[in-house]
DNA sequence: CCCTAGTATTCCTTGACAGGCATATGAGCG
DNA sequence: CGCTCATATGCCTGTCAAGGAATACTAGGG
């Protein structure tokens, strides 16, 4: 899913403005037919929704599956700061 | 990278207890080269060391490069947080 | 030194997309 | 209703990666 860089184009434009298909294509350099099946990938995990308007499809981001991310992340960071504190005690110690 | 559930599950044994190719092979249920190849990748990542006990390599996570995953992940974390700090100031404007 | 255990590498096959092109669908407009 | 714009879908091809089987490498043990 986030493996497509393309994909994380997407997510990361979307994250600072809604767009319509067109936007993307223009701002992806990318073929339209391409575009909406990225699109289409991503509304099929619920990462974007989109709304009709007029004739255009107005796509916005939806954060939720995210936090999947996040909690899967979660035990790792719980590592990395766990590391960082002991790193911190040590140095205290030898202050 | 973690596209790869395999991987994903590597790493999740790994944050656990460090464990030799044959520890994975056995847990994994899959073939000795398959796992190898993986950890080729987890190692180029710079996911996974390794150091070598007798004939065996002893495979131990490493969080570093997860933090780049963590710093991806952080603007959306904040649209979501942002948005529950809406909706509590929502609620706590209708009590 | 040969032999064995543990692991890495190579070769091969297969399946999964990504992307382009052509085309279908669907909403507004004359 | 026919037309056009914006988007979606199907079809096709090329590419890439995963997994298995066979094989090569490497460190200890007799």
């Amino acid at each position: 899913m986030l493996a497509e860089p393309t994909r994380r184009r997407i997510l990361d434009r979307l994250r600072r403005a809604e767009s319509s298909v067109g936007d993307l294509v223009d701002a992806l350099g990318m073929s339209q037919p391409a575009v909406s099946k990225h699109l289409k990938v991503l509304r099929e995990a619920g990462l974007v929704s989109c709304r009709t308007a007029a004739q255009q499809r107005i796509y916005r981001l939806d954060t939720g599956p995210l936090r999947a991310v996040d909690d899967w992340l979660d035990p790792y960071r719980r590592m990395w700061t766990d590391h960082l504190d002991a790193l911190e005690r040590h140095l205290d110690r030898e202050e």
